[in-house]
DNA sequence: GTCAAACTGGACTAGATAGTCCAGTCGTAA
DNA sequence: TTACGACTGGACTATCTAGTCCAGTTTGAC
């Protein structure tokens, strides 16, 4: 079984090889990744990578972690400071200018979640449980918006925060098929005009 | 290069062939599937498989145009139908039902782009090909309701239509990494609720 | 310094993988 | 029936793959 590292060397190369794969994984997908691969690029030899890993499945999940915690880490605090609909707006554009700017290359973990929730349990469990734990930060701030009187008493915010989030995921998608990132804002500007149309003084049914 | 088959028995053949991969590639990503598993499935041999394509990204591509046959041919009647908003939310709630009916197994279509589009260019291309035939049925569909007064002014067909295929993918992807048919009920639910706030009797800004 | 445990280099294996090759069979048009 | 090209069986190769193994080096607590 695997083996946490117990020394700042250790830590150093179990990280190098994690990064390796992360990016190399994020490129070509976990099954069009090798071992090797992975390996070259962190510049470690297959004693390490097994020294800190049980399989290549461990890996993969490790990778997992990383960019659930790298998402978190990068958007928690953007999320949570979601106050109204113009904080949204912002957040949504900010979504819109990094995916332009990185040239549209999807979403790592919807990416991860497409190849893998079908044939590998526990990495689907990992990455269900990361779409959770940045769902909850949209729900969260919904509710937030409602109880602040932002929001009407029609908007019901698991819903709109996993619309949200499915909107986000697909519009990732089509920017990167296409390589036009139209898509991306063709979807959040939806969601958005729904959320406006949701809004306490706006007129409703 | 690849050979079109020029008897029955050719297409036979090939037709196996496309089957099989179609539908292991839909369980296990097109990286994790191998020739070998393509060919025991679908009865055939190695030269009967390079006798009419040319490598294995061939195959792949051919995978590609049979699911957006497929999808084409199944959408596409239910899709030119669509005349009203009632009609809307017949379509989506046959979606929900396939989805769930099938086991939240995902777009074949989306997994593809989500493998490919970053790494096999003309997969990527013939995707986006596929992703445009069937958006194009949707924005048409809008563009009937506009004109026929069910959608009002506010409603742009191309943008809706991109934001009503983001929410389905997304929520595809969701309902699949949490193996829960809710996530996308919820999408769907949301971009309804968004058309029926763009009707022509409903009050706008 | 010393010593045990953490860590590493890299050779090694068994099996899978994409792709090649050719001799032989089948389909069909004349 | 014949003849030619379409089609097929299956052995073969070179390379890549995940995973093993062990001897050697580094680290950190004492």
């Amino acid at each position: 079984m695997a083996q946490e590292p117990l020394t700042g060397r250790g830590r150093r190369s179990r990280e190098r090889i994690v990064d390796a794969a992360a990016e190399l994984v994020a490129e070509r997908g976990a099954a069009g990744t090798s071992l090797d691969q992975v390996l070259e690029a962190a510049g470690a030899s297959k004693s390490q990578l097994y020294h800190y890993f049980s399989d290549k499945a461990d890996l993969v999940r490790a990778v997992i972690a990383r960019r659930v915690g790298e998402t978190v880490d990068c958007q928690g605090p953007l999320i949570g400071g979601i106050d109204s609909l113009d904080d949204i707006r912002r957040w949504f554009d900010w979504l819109i200018a990094e995916n332009e700017d990185r040239g549209c290359p999807g979403c790592p973990l919807g990416t991860l979640a497409s190849e893998l929730a079908g044939c590998d349990e526990a990495a689907r469990a990992d990455l269900a449980c990361g779409f959770d734990t940045w769902m909850g930060l949209v729900v969260d701030s919904l509710e937030r918006m409602k109880a602040g009187g932002e929001l009407d008493e029609r908007a019901d915010p698991r819903r709109l925060g996993a619309s949200v989030f499915a909107s986000l995921q697909g519009g990732l998608l089509l920017s990167k098929t296409y390589q036009d990132p139209q898509y991306l804002r063709d979807a959040l500007d939806a969601v958005y005009d729904h959320l406006v149309s949701l809004r306490r003084s706006a007129a409703g049914g």
